[in-house]
DNA sequence: AAAATGTTCTTTATTAGTAAAGAACCGAAT
DNA sequence: ATTCGGTTCTTTACTAATAAAGAACATTTT
């Protein structure tokens, strides 16, 4: 055997939710606009469209493509089966660290894992290699790979890194004169305060715009090493969040005003202000990581 | 097939480099001791110990092993051979991209790859995943691997990063009152005014005793991040040697002095000379990466 | 003539199978 | 009794084979 489609799989899930913004009758585009469109090769789009004719959700003949039906819930092809290998199996394996709460010195066969989570070999390998530099797992030579655990001095090593870049980058952002930043700078406002205001447990959004509004900082020092580093951040911090939900909303809530009171004190032009809230919010942040750890 | 036997091979060396240390008539210690000396498993040993049997080396018999004739040149494996393919494939690839001059934008083929070097393709595929976040380096989903190219705007971001960096670990070892590191600040001085007096080429040891002294700096931080990112420079930085010859001497003596410096001001105490110092070499190690880099 | 389609050829990703290296167990010798 | 050696069992790493996905070329249609 060889791989699992996943690539003609998510095509078709994207292109339905494509056709079903149309109406019956209504003709597709030419194949390469739809490898544009589902962002792969032409050769998928065929298999795509070969597939849409046959569960006869269009009429194909040639380059007349004519849409029969309105798609149907039952067309889509499950989430999972439509994810990219490489993104679905980082998911499970985060998720599978996190929840199974294993214990430091823990040995990660690859084969194992592979079946655990469901995804094949080389995909946990390349897991594997790409995440020993988190410095979460080590692998000893000819041996095998061993779980190092969330531990405190994990924690403070990592806040102490982001302080010391986080503070560079920030650094460099109050000194710049570019003015796309102010712009990004005034989005983040509005969303941020759009968040707030709903009350409700729409908290789920946090993660995302947390990740976003850092990367805006990170961003101004335009630096690959600083950009990489941030995402080693946001990676750590998004599943932490995801793992320790106690005091979430309050926390959150909390990491938003924060957030407002820099981005307010940049819109002013107050730059001492602004550094300074900055440097408690990251005081703010290593304080919730450390803590998260040690109730565990 | 499956693996080449380079454990064995390097085991052998070993092995070989240790018995020439002995007399003839002499007996070689037990199975576990030798599995402690040769750094691997007994399985392996066993099969070193028959090995050399084979070959007319030792006599041996149950537990006695006793050495017949002295090793030969002609008995030890050649280098590659006994090499593990890990450091193998990296060793080969960095050579291999710095010579050949590949103009950034070449597309690198894993299996293509693999036969230049003549290292396995899992290997070739693992140090290019390991590769990506230095930023030489880049892969596209479902595509191949494209090299980004040794650039001036590269070499400007990690020198960034680096004077970030080694900068804070420097403050924090100026602020340590650890004894060991002066201890190991008197071991470098030594060993650099060992270098500085060989007037001859033996600079070829040079990278390796830089690679040292900015180790022991970033250290002084302890914080694996910092370490790792340590790690990255000193590859590059080594590689940047390996391949910029001209003016080698000139420069490494400069550097060696700078360093003497650095290391003088620590030891009697002086911060705000030794801070000054440091600035001072990291500023040259900028030029020097940046120009190497113009001239090509 | 231009653009879209049909076809063919590469390249990559995955699985299965096999040999090397590691680990554990048990019996023998000091 | 304890250390050492023989044996067996696991696990890992590599090669080879195969199907999916991408890319290029040739052909057809407007």
């Amino acid at each position: 055997m060889s791989r699992g489609q996943q690539t003609f799989k998510l095509g078709v899930n994207t292109a339905l939710a494509h056709l079903a913004t149309l109406q019956p009758g209504d003709r597709l585009g030419s194949e390469a606009a739809l490898a544009e469109l589902l962002q792969t090769s032409r050769t998928t789009v065929r298999a795509v469209l070969k597939h849409l004719a046959d569960i006869g959700l269009i009429e194909w003949l040639g380059r007349d493509k004519i849409l029969r039906r309105l798609p149907d819930p039952v067309d889509f092809f499950p989430k999972p089966e439509a994810t990219l290998p490489a993104d679905l199996a980082e998911e499970r394996f985060l998720e599978w660290v996190m929840r199974s709460d294993l214990a430091p010195g823990t040995v990660l066969r690859e084969v194992e894992v592979a079946r655990i989570l469901s995804v094949p070999v080389p995909q946990v390998r390349e897991l594997l290699i790409r995440f020993e530099p988190n410095g979460l797992i080590e692998k000893n030579t000819h041996k095998n790979w061993v779980l190092n655990g969330f531990t405190a001095q994990f924690a403070t090593e990592l806040a102490d890194m982001r302080a010391l870049i986080e503070g560079e980058a920030f650094a460099r952002l109050l000194a710049s004169q570019d003015a796309g930043i102010l712009r990004q700078m005034a989005e983040m406002e509005r969303l941020h305060i759009a968040l707030l205001a709903r009350e409700d447990a729409a908290m789920s959004e946090f993660p995302a715009l947390d990740a976003a509004f850092h990367r805006v900082i990170f961003a101004a020092a335009q630096n690959r090493f600083f950009d990489e580093f941030a995402q080693r951040i946001s990676l750590i911090v998004h599943y932490h969040y995801q793992w320790n939900k106690c005091d979430e909303q309050v926390r959150n809530r909390a990491a938003l005003r924060e957030h407002l009171q820099i981005i307010r004190a940049c819109l002013v032009g107050d730059k001492a202000l602004a550094r300074q809230a900055f440097v408690t919010h990251l005081e703010t942040a290593r304080r919730t990581l450390v803590a998260s750890i040690s109730t565990r």
